[in-house]
DNA sequence: AGACTATAGTTCCGAAATAGAACTGTCAAA
DNA sequence: TTTGACAGTTCTATTTCGGAACTATAGTCT
């Protein structure tokens, strides 16, 4: 397989992969929920080698997931910023989390509790159908080719 | 950083990661999905090496995700199957296949298209709040130290 | 019987990615 | 003038991956 044009593939998982499809991309993309922003911050809350932090870094900006931004002229020092396309990744990680929270917990209890601002309370995200509001689950789902069909996910 | 105890972080999106956080692992999901269960499908779906697959799929059993499951004696042939934990991977998936259609399309439109059973129409996935029901997002999201707490995510 | 096919892997080696540590460059503050 | 903070880059050893060939078990075809 060639990773390089994966994300080109006719899948939208495939193009989903090609940019977060890997650990330490995940990680850093936690660091940036979590308002992390400078090369400094994300290497030693990480501890990432600072050359693959440096490359992942650049991908996610040339995806457009970030944006390198000035914080200070002289000495030119930049911090990472996420997009309104990385803040959409926002599901994505709160899935994984939740996920994580339900199957993987330990004794000790959840890592950390999410509260909801406009209502005020500790919750779960939920996956519901855009158009009925019912809780989505696998088997009720029925997978149609689109446009630009060949093959995907369900 | 050390992957082979990534699953042991207090983070639940690490647990996550250790799991699901590479690109063929992510793949072969996809594929169990769309149903398909046997060794050799996966491998010319995906054209991932065999041996590869072999390490995945007896990874994904290990982490109780999928269930190798006999369907023949002489020869023995086995079968992959999503257990419980591995269909509550579901929204994340979708999650992923969701935001690939809206950041990573291209010309020719969607890939697939997605029906709920339910209500029989085409839908998108759309990530709620399980207190109010309202969408979430990012910013409206507070985080708090749990009782395993330590780092985590956003 | 012998050859061929199907399925599910395992083995081996060269190529690519990663980890770990050291090094570079710019500027401000002491 | 030296030190420290910050944001990287460079280098080498180790690990993982890709690609192809090989193994094992049994059924089917001639």
């Amino acid at each position: 397989m060639k990773w390089d044009t994966l994300d080109e593939e006719p899948c939208s998982l495939s193009r989903a992969v090609a940019v977060i499809g890997d650990r330490w991309t995940l990680l850093i993309l936690r660091e940036c929920f979590l308002r992390v922003r400078r090369f400094e911050a994300f290497q030693s809350s990480l501890q990432i080698t600072r050359h693959l932090l440096s490359e992942r870094l650049k991908k996610l900006v040339r995806f457009g997931i970030l944006r390198r931004v000035p914080y200070s002229e002289s000495p030119k020092r930049y911090e990472y910023i996420l997009t309104q396309k990385g803040l959409d990744l926002y599901p994505i990680i709160m899935a994984m989390v939740h996920w994580g929270d339900t199957h993987m917990g330990d004794e000790r209890g959840r890592p950390l509790l999410h509260e909801h601002k406009i209502c005020g309370k500790l919750f779960d995200p939920v996956m519901v159908c855009s158009e009925c509001g019912e809780p989505l689950q696998a088997r009720q789902v029925h997978v149609h080719a689109g446009p630009g069909r060949d093959q995907a996910v369900g």
